[in-house]
DNA sequence: TAAATAGAATAATGTACTTTTATCAATATG
DNA sequence: CATATTGATAAAAGTACATTATTCTATTTA
């Protein structure tokens, strides 16, 4: 038998989806869609980002002390064109916090002044240094009493590759 | 006038597309389509890792030195339901390279075992420490010698957030 | 009158289909 | 014969539609 007519209010109500919010269908390449769905699912990795005060005796992470949220990547990259990593070797920046294996974020779109530390080409390899840029001398400083800085003589050429923006070391 | 019947051959190339492969329709969020169209375009905030070794001379970074591709998010976040930022105030840890305003990556499905640096939360402060826990004692270590340690009394119960996994400093 | 239930309403979802874009080959043209 | 043109073909991209899921209410039943 007939339950009806005409009823407000019915009816399957908004924000009840799975991301309690109006979708989009976009095309992605397949061997991204799991991974596009994994960073959907979880808001983009935004994560809570705490600041120093808490309630007295407060257990946990709680949302009513959050600063903000944060997107790691968002956060360090500006420019994923321009940005790469570089993984330490050596001890010669042990001085400005940069230690073995630590990964440094590395942008190529800034200008390598006097005073930055950056990722040059050195004989083959890559090294992480001050540079000193100043008087007609450009120098490739360490931070570490048992190195010895780097002159570059004036005829030749210095390949800086990017100025380091961060230092990400593990514990 | 015709110009021709069946030819094979003929048509779009595949891999022709914006991505080189075959695409599949999603549904995302609205709010963050763009966030996930630049995702999927930059392949996932994949960058190159280089290590230590290029040609001598090599004027910039090439494919050639690549260690390979990472991503930062997923390389330092292994669950994202357990992980949070904390940003550092103070320099109470100053010798174990953590500085104010860096950020903390913690994450809280860790054991916080005896030594372990630690995210606690301690008269409506959040504080960095290294944990100790030996012998029945249960105390909070500063790296730097101008703080003094924590003593956490036997029935005082300590509220540990989560253990740090990495440290990241901006220069 | 209270509880149970069928059906109506509508959001969310996934996919089929249409439209667009790109390339190739056959023919025409100079 | 070299070059330009046009239609055929097929991939890619975007979107509309059909399907599914969820909740609400009018009616029935105890």
């Amino acid at each position: 038998m007939p339950r009806g007519g005409k009823r407000a209010g019915a009816g399957r109500p908004k924000g009840t989806g799975k991301y309690a919010e109006p979708t989009k269908a976009i095309r992605v390449p397949v061997s991204m869609v799991d991974k596009i769905l994994e960073y959907a699912h979880s808001g983009g990795f935004q994560l809570p980002l705490y600041g120093g005060k808490v309630a007295a005796g407060c257990p946990a992470p709680t949302d009513d002390y959050i600063e903000g949220m944060m997107d790691l990547s968002e956060h360090l990259i500006h420019d994923p064109a321009t940005t790469f990593f570089v993984r330490v070797t050596g001890y010669s920046m042990i001085n400005a916090g940069i230690h073995p294996d630590d990964i440094l974020v590395v942008d190529r779109s800034l200008e390598a002044r006097h005073g930055k530390i950056v990722i040059a080409a050195v004989d083959g390899e890559l090294t992480v240094k001050r540079l000193y840029k100043k008087d007609n001398r450009v120098r490739l400083l360490p931070e570490n009493d048992e190195f010895d800085p780097i002159d570059i003589a004036p005829e030749e050429t210095l390949h800086i590759w990017g100025v380091v923006t961060n230092v990400i070391h593990a514990l």
